[in-house]
DNA sequence: CCAAAAGTGTTGACGTTACACCCATGT
DNA sequence: ACATGGGTGTAACGTCAACACTTTTGG
């Protein structure tokens, strides 16, 4: 720590969010549209800047949540993804963003914007287009985003995170191959995320909203890592080594 | 984000680093001693505020790395672990902290603080003790840092970073005992070790340093990610299932 | 009866564990 | 010769991918 002698800058902190869900078998994120300069109508993540300077960082982000989703946040998965803190990527002054990432189930208002601004869901398979463009460094970050989201799924229980309160397994696997985009086998898919105690909780009703033999219902139960973990299919991609 | 009418709280932005090495079979961080209030002469994690308004967080992190350390940052490895924002962490004023995670080399230099402060190793055990008490909240931060460490060799080649540039199975094999605080088979773990390919590049040159047959020296090979991971061995804990 | 979705059984490939065993050096 | 640590072989076990097969509904 420099003594006292010399000056602390001081800078505008802010926090911005990546909110996921998965709705009608597309991954989507929640985005605004910005209504002042700069990047004015650019879309961004939704988020803002401390309320006061006796506001907590988290709980900035929870009251963002909450603004913008509309729901109970207790409920909803909220963490700190990073913290960007770029000299020049705000232009008007110096800004340092802690983002987060929360996961909301697909039943959520389509448009649940608590405040003036447009907020919407976008798909993410189209923000990460080459092509599109985002205010600030947001592209940069929904691309950190989404990958922490991918690799989460394989190793905690947070997938139940986008569904609803009672949801079959092949909604659930459904929540999978949407976000990672790739196919599962559902009979391994079935077998697997049954057996892993404390996971599924079956709920002794069943459905038969998806046609077919009726399905047995189940809620999210206490666990929530994964063990073991869920991989994600390799990719086979010639000639590219990752390892 | 809020409209230009209302006033942008300015907070002073810090960062904070948890350095961490192993040395002498001991798995150790570095701490620096107050030498002013508040908490003065009490023992944090060494860190210091952005040098202007214009230097990046990750920058001003590096920066701290090379000063605490002396060695060469580019060959270090550096990443941010959380950022800490409570309202009330710092007595004096408003802080908002970027914390980040280094490993370095075993073999170096004991006390290497490039400024007047007196830097040392302390063993991250001692350190997690219930009553050892360290200044703010870097307590917390500790906590949360070593977990991240102990996890990140799971899946990452990272355990080679607490190795000097040439090494064997067995310095290898003893960074995973340290820092875990867990016995590995030596025979296994070799096997594993030198199956996955990119990790460990040979030599071809041996050291009879241990004692008994002479051992192969390994590089750091280009492999970043482990696949499949190095599992913990799960600690048998009776009634006590975190799955 | 047939289509469609849910769920079970089986098999072979692969990775891990535990441990027997051999190899190469210093004293 | 023997102690010490380096390194390989191997069998039992568990997990996983692939896929045949049975079950239960609606039309």
């Amino acid at each position: 720590m420099p003594d006292d002698t010399w000056k602390i800058p001081e800078i505008a902190v802010a926090v911005d969010l990546a909110i996921f869900t998965v709705r009608n078998g597309t991954f989507q994120i929640m985005l605004v549209e910005r209504g002042i300069e700069p990047y004015l109508g650019m879309r961004a993540l939704p988020g803002g800047f401390l309320n006061n300077s006796r506001e907590a960082v988290d709980a900035a982000a929870i009251r963002e949540l909450a603004e913008e989703t509309g729901l109970d946040t207790d409920q909803l998965h909220l963490e700190q993804l990073r913290t960007y803190g770029e000299p020049n990527r705000d232009p008007r002054q110096r800004v340092v963003t802690v983002c987060y990432l929360a996961f909301v189930p697909g039943l959520s208002a389509p448009t649940a914007g608590g405040d003036a601004r447009t907020a919407d869901w976008a798909a993410v398979n189209n923000v990460l287009e080459p092509r599109t463009r985002l205010a600030f460094d947001h592209k940069t970050i929904v691309e950190d985003a989404v990958e922490r989201a991918r690799s989460k799924l394989e190793y905690t229980t947070l997938a139940a995170a986008f569904c609803g309160p009672e949801f079959t397994v092949t909604e659930l696997r459904e929540v999978y191959e949407t976000v990672w985009g790739e196919d599962l086998d559902p009979r391994n898919f079935h077998r697997k995320v049954t057996g892993i105690e404390d996971f599924l909780v079956p709920t002794g009703a069943q459905t038969t909203r998806q046609g077919g033999r009726p399905a047995a219902l189940y809620r999210r139960g206490p666990a929530h890592l994964l063990h073991p973990a869920m991989l994600r299919p390799p990719k086979p991609k010639p000639a590219d080594r990752t390892c």
